[in-house]
DNA sequence: AGTATTTTCCTAATAACATTAAGGTTTTTT
DNA sequence: AAAAAACCTTAATGTTATTAGGAAAATACT
């Protein structure tokens, strides 16, 4: 019993052990430069070894947004609980997911910077939990329509865009210059440019 | 003199059918599964000549953004020239933008999808001239601010921040549903939104 | 023209790397 | 304690980028 327990533990460990070591050294020197050795020594096995845990370095590149993303769309429901009006849901929507990729800047690198390169990203498993995560934009948007908040004519998906599109090239660059700033600044002002752009013109 | 010029032309020629080859076969499969003798089989040399022209394989795909960017810097002052006020000036960069990549796929696909792996990008030729593309926009948006077309207090860097964002964000999901509509779907309404997020509230 | 030089290209190494083969050692089960 | 399973290792194997070394063709020079 007690060895049982100790030795999944110490399994779970190892395959942690390889994922922690290939997110740290993709995300410092990218997928090209880092190889199966560099990996697995770092994770204290031999090359082989590696292969008893994943298919390849394809398989293991695609692990780690796959458990970053599902992790994050559980996160997101809770998150969004209880919150009043679709301005304040997208509000919460914005600071919640820039502290998310503050608090793990290597798993948004790979995402942001090395899952798109994949020529089959449209069918892996984190394409279809990102939708999910951007389908709960579309719904606040289509609330914000409906209550009468945000235009009686706005595009749910165009609103989509425009949100994502601004978030993701924040965050793009905060990535490519090395974290060496907070995400936060400015956000501020640009979520107020965005509200202005959905928000229902009242004095008209 | 006639030799000379048609070996010239012949030089440039290998060099310009190894940079199309490389091109296609980078868009089509992407850069890690393309080899050096795919691309220089396409071209018609053994893989050594193509050590001639070109360092190597990462020196060959930035060249293909690298040419593609600087002629895109070209034409933009050309295309702006003669623009009057900030909101049309922001109208003929959004368009004009979306015809070139609709135009140059192969290009555009390596500059989103595969540049931005690279470690270095912030250091590139290529990254210093997207710099300049955007400051062009920065300046429109400066303009609209003084000249009371668009908000008084509107930070130019944020609205470049959305409207480069959105921008990138169609464009990458196009590339990756592999051109299979009209980049210019939805683009009046998202243009639309972004306007009324920047332009002066005059009934206020 | 005829020789020297440069350009362009090729056939073979070379070396780095991902992935597999084959089997040993330790742990767990019975 | 024997059998099975889990975990790990060293040594291939095969693919691929890159280099070496030099042939063939074009160009320049006399």
């Amino acid at each position: 019993m007690a060895k049982n327990h100790s030795k999944n533990n110490s399994k779970e460990h190892t395959r942690d052990r390889i994922i922690n070591s290939a997110k740290r050294l993709f995300a410092e020197q990218g997928y090209q430069k880092t190889t199966i050795v560099d990996i697995s020594r770092q994770a204290g096995l031999s090359e082989a070894a590696l292969y008893d845990y994943f298919q390849g370095k394809e398989d293991l590149l695609q692990m780690i947004p796959d458990l970053w993303v599902s992790e994050l769309l559980r996160d997101l429901e809770e998150q969004l609980f209880g919150i009043k009006g679709a301005v304040n849901k997208m509000r919460k929507y914005l600071w919640w997911y820039m502290r998310r990729v503050e608090q793990s800047p290597l798993d948004a690198k790979i995402v942001y910077l090395f899952l798109k390169t994949n020529a089959n990203f449209l069918n892996t498993e984190v394409y279809s939990n990102v939708k999910k995560l951007y389908s709960h934009l579309v719904d606040i948007f289509e609330e914000g329509r409906k209550s009468g908040e945000m235009k009686p004519d706005l595009d749910p998906l165009v609103a989509r865009d425009i949100f994502v599109g601004t978030m993701d090239h924040i965050i793009s660059r905060w990535l490519l210059k090395d974290m060496s700033y907070s995400l936060f600044d400015n956000l501020e002002s640009i979520f107020e440019l965005m509200v202005d752009a959905f928000k229902a013109n009242n004095s008209q």
